[in-house]
DNA sequence: TTGAAAGCGCTAACAA
DNA sequence: TTGTTAGCGCTTTCAA
């Protein structure tokens, strides 16, 4: 088998070289390369020979110059902008939340030929940057997953007339596209089994309440708890860490030494509720139920496994990068959004 | 303060409008935009001011169509091929094995103005598809993670020219940069540590052995078990998923009821045994210590925390995009490697 | 130090 | 159905 000679050689071969080897105009080598219809197939099978003959490539650059698109969209971890750079990336990556938005968001560009690259907005100058990029046109929009209420990003998104599509409902109400989950019914699956298996006494581990996804779940047990008929339910905040978790599971039982069921807003901890609970005795389920939120990889990774309310952010991922490439591709009108059904996964801790 | 009108109007402001509103030519303008020097101070305000006036961002597809840069570069999850796409990429974004290199690849790519386009590479397809995007220069180069010893990528890689940095040293000797752990040292850290602390019965779960590291891993403490005077230790092969790690020590146990020290091959399989030995009512560290190796987000997660052996792979993953970014800015003569040395880390464990 | 002009490689009207 | 031609927006010689 032949090696194409240009491969390794100097200069890439262009539109230029197929053609003349072929014995066509330019033009028809582009409308060949680029599936276009109306090309005699006798032809066509002569320029794909040619093509695969100087071991052609067309130039990305060249193409996005005059399609004005570059194939990529930017998939942007967005906060407050109150933290080191390497704290909130090593926060970030390290929940396996953001795994699971790059697993559904590459499960849906994968086939349609586009790939996310990956940016952070946490500061002011990386925003700027997230802009700039995307204004330049090295991306064709951004799929942005914000950790803060008060995140300026989706706003500056929209001033710039930039398509973009959010992992979340933005704080204020903003003419930009996103997707979300039901968290408040998510909370009330939640509320209903813990009193469905016969808890009485039940605490909440909040996530951080300035995250409005975290506030809905609080808001949303608590509105369950007290339509059960418990309207006095202790509640601890942490920040979606492990560690987090722990403490506030500490803070609870010195509140509450009798508890006998634990809602946590996220698996991370409720993982962290279980270490505590253990150490102080207490059986879960036996003793305390303990219901997680997510169904991430640490619901099935710790013992006794979770039981957890399942957001299924791959799906959201994937839905989001839907609604971005339809507004991308001028399929959508105005900005349009969907919101997830939570759904209870029974395990082994409540 | 007023908004560049052109923001969200029809057509984006070329250097060309610069240009004519500072009174110069589109040369100069680039000149200012790109810091050349010899561009009167004066002049260079006025462009400035210009450039903010109309709200001017360079193109980008233009620019590298003449630079012959993208300012990207590919950050490839490669894989053998024999799996599921999607499994592949659930029990890749899963292990945070990946979040960590990717964090240390943004660390590094990030301040230097560059961004990574994440690739999937498991298929001879995808792989493909991987070539072509660096061929049609999308990407300024690739940096690599692979799983399997058997990756055919990085040859082809090497075959087609591309300027390309493994994280792992590559099966069959290819002139391809790499980083790398000394994993046999550190399967030494791990035996002496067990040894040091009195166990005499020992047993490994290991990774894929058709993984290089993991290999390396197993042969390391074994070799290091043996010089201790310990030739035979049972071991039993595991995934690297912390399903794998309780299926092997499960076996391990019924092999070895007596045992009362266990080296994991990685924190996922180490978090694994952890469960099963406390199933089996086994206490950690006071009847089985238990050492695992990474020092993932999951040695710090499991109750007790992992000791464990550091593999620095936030460092390691600067590292390579540093070599990338060398070989491609023509710093770098051949392809050049690093190595680094692995570090116990002492937690509860063992 | 600045400007004029020549393309980079491609797609898309428009003609033939 | 095919070819010709005109740029896309930028950088970079080469002259001035």
């Amino acid at each position: 088998m032949d090696e194409p000679r240009s491969a390794a050689a100097g200069t890439a071969p262009t539109l230029e070289d197929v053609a003349r080897v072929a014995g066509v105009s330019r033009a028809t080598v582009s409308r060949v390369v680029n599936r276009t219809r109306n090309v005699d197939p006798a032809i066509q099978e002569t320029v794909r020979q040619a093509v695969a003959a100087v071991g052609y490539v067309p130039n990305g650059a060249a193409r996005s110059l005059i399609t004005r698109r570059s194939g990529s969209v930017a998939l942007v971890a967005s906060g407050a902008g109150e933290g080191q750079e390497e704290e909130f990336r090593t926060r970030f990556f390290t929940d396996p939340f953001f795994s699971r938005v790059v697993n559904g968001v590459m499960g849906f560009l994968r086939p349609r030929g586009m790939h996310p690259v990956l940016m952070l907005a946490e500061t002011e100058e990386a925003r700027a940057e997230v802009i700039a990029y995307l204004r330049q046109r090295s991306a064709d929009g951004a799929l942005v997953v914000s950790t803060h209420a008060d995140d300026p990003l989706p706003e500056q998104l929209v001033a710039a007339g930039l398509p973009a599509v959010l992992f979340a409902r933005p704080a204020r109400p903003v003419p930009i596209g996103f997707v979300d989950l039901a968290h408040q019914e998510g909370a009330r699956l939640a509320a209903d089994r813990l009193v469905g298996q016969g808890c009485r006494r039940v605490a909440v581990i909040s996530g951080p309440l300035d995250i409005r996804a975290a506030r809905e779940r609080q808001d949303g047990f608590l509105e369950a708890m007290a339509r059960h008929g418990e309207p006095l339910v202790p509640t601890a905040e942490g920040n979606f860490t492990q560690a987090s978790g722990e403490a506030a599971m500490q803070r609870l039982l010195l509140e509450r030494p009798d508890l006998d069921g634990v809602f946590a807003a996220n698996d991370l901890m409720a993982q962290g509720a279980l270490h505590i609970l253990r150490e102080h005795g207490r059986r879960v389920p036996e003793d305390v139920r303990v219901v997680g939120f997510d169904d991430s990889s640490a619901a099935v990774a710790s013992r006794p496994a979770l039981t957890t309310v399942r957001q299924p952010v791959e799906e959201m991922a994937a839905e989001m990068a839907r609604l971005l490439l339809d507004r991308i591709e001028g399929r959508a009108d105005g900005p349009r959004s969907a919101v997830f059904d939570p759904v209870l996964v029974v395990r082994q801790s409540g």
